[in-house]
DNA sequence: TTGTTCATAGTCCAACCAGT
DNA sequence: ACTGGTTGGACTATGAACAA
């Protein structure tokens, strides 16, 4: 059971998608304000100076220099100043979703933590900040990146309890659902199969196992048979890519290259050259 | 949770390309 | 010119969304 859960948490994390919506420094203007609202979005605080108060579901608090703060999604909240001297704070929106589900309805952390490295959550910020005003695709790796390592700081810093949102009983079909793929995943999966593995309807598992996954059961099963492949194509420059596709489950060459493709951007020989023309660098991407 | 409906994914073919 | 791979397009089966 311990180990089913940690596997499945595994999996979880694997699909754990963050996304900064907004990221700033700044002082809180004296009006700053509001009560008992509930936001769509997770916000953190991290205090540099100055004071106020907040609420957090039914806990106050007088936030201090040092402390960040975790208001997460779908908790009603609260806050405001208390006097001139207002906080000056870095602050950021983001989400961070599992599929349809919210991680910190996932797992139950802390309201806040004491940082004890601030000059570590601080350059976090930083670079999250400055990422955020730039253009392109490295620097929205950046910003989600510091974000990442916001979250995990936060995690790691707390004391973390599962909240098991998801009953058991979801958990250990997920988790037969996933045995199963991987078990089958050289032969052809319907959806039909699924369905009676966990005994149920084949038009509800398909959404159930996006609810849990994100991403519809066939998106799931080709994506790990194109990781397959990948791995196949490393370990193995001899093996024609049609032997290869066969060994994925995927009978049509033509749709193993249209997949394979869709998937990683390059096409299998593209891929293949790649690997081989960099001995030892490419492991997996 | 199920049944229905419409859109999308999967299959197959033909034409094409690249290497030998 | 033969083999193995890629690609666009047309057709069909299947999955996702919707309503109940």
């Amino acid at each position: 059971m311990e180990d089913n859960r940690k596997v499945l948490i595994k999996e979880f994390f694997a699909n754990l998608k963050v996304e900064v919506t907004q990221a700033e420094y700044s002082k809180v203007w004296p009006g700053w304000r509001d009560m008992d609202y509930i936001p769509g979005y997770n916000k953190f605080y991290f205090i540099c100076d100055g004071e106020g108060w907040l609420k957090i579901g039914d806990e106050e608090y007088y936030p201090k220099r040092g402390q960040m703060f975790l208001m997460p999604e779908g908790v009603m909240q609260s806050y405001s100043t208390i006097n001139s001297n207002t906080f000056t704070k870095y602050w950021c929106h983001f989400t961070a979703k599992i599929g349809d589900l919210n991680l910190f309805d996932i797992i139950k952390v802390q309201d806040y933590i004491e940082v004890k490295d601030y000059v570590y959550v601080e350059n976090l910020f930083k670079k999250m900040i400055s990422s955020g005003k730039g253009y392109g695709i490295a620097s929205v790796l950046k910003e989600n990146s510091a974000l990442l390592e916001l979250i995990i700081y936060f995690i790691e810093n707390s004391t973390v309890e599962r909240k098991v949102p998801v009953k058991s009983e979801s958990l250990m079909r997920l988790k037969a659902i996933t045995d199963y793929i991987e078990k089958k995943l050289k032969e052809n999966i319907t959806i039909e199969e699924l369905a009676q593995v966990v005994h149920l309807h084949p038009n509800y598992l398909i959404r159930f196992f996006r609810k849990h996954l994100g991403m519809p059961p066939i998106h799931y099963i080709n994506r790990r048979r194109i990781e397959e492949a990948k791995r196949l194509i490393i370990a193995s420059s001899d093996e024609t890519l049609a032997d290869i596709s066969s060994k994925v489950g995927i009978n049509d060459i033509y749709y193993f290259s249209k997949l394979f493709k869709e998937y990683t951007g390059f096409s299998p020989t593209q891929f293949k050259k790649m690997v081989n023309s960099q001995p030892g660098r490419i492991q997996n991407t």
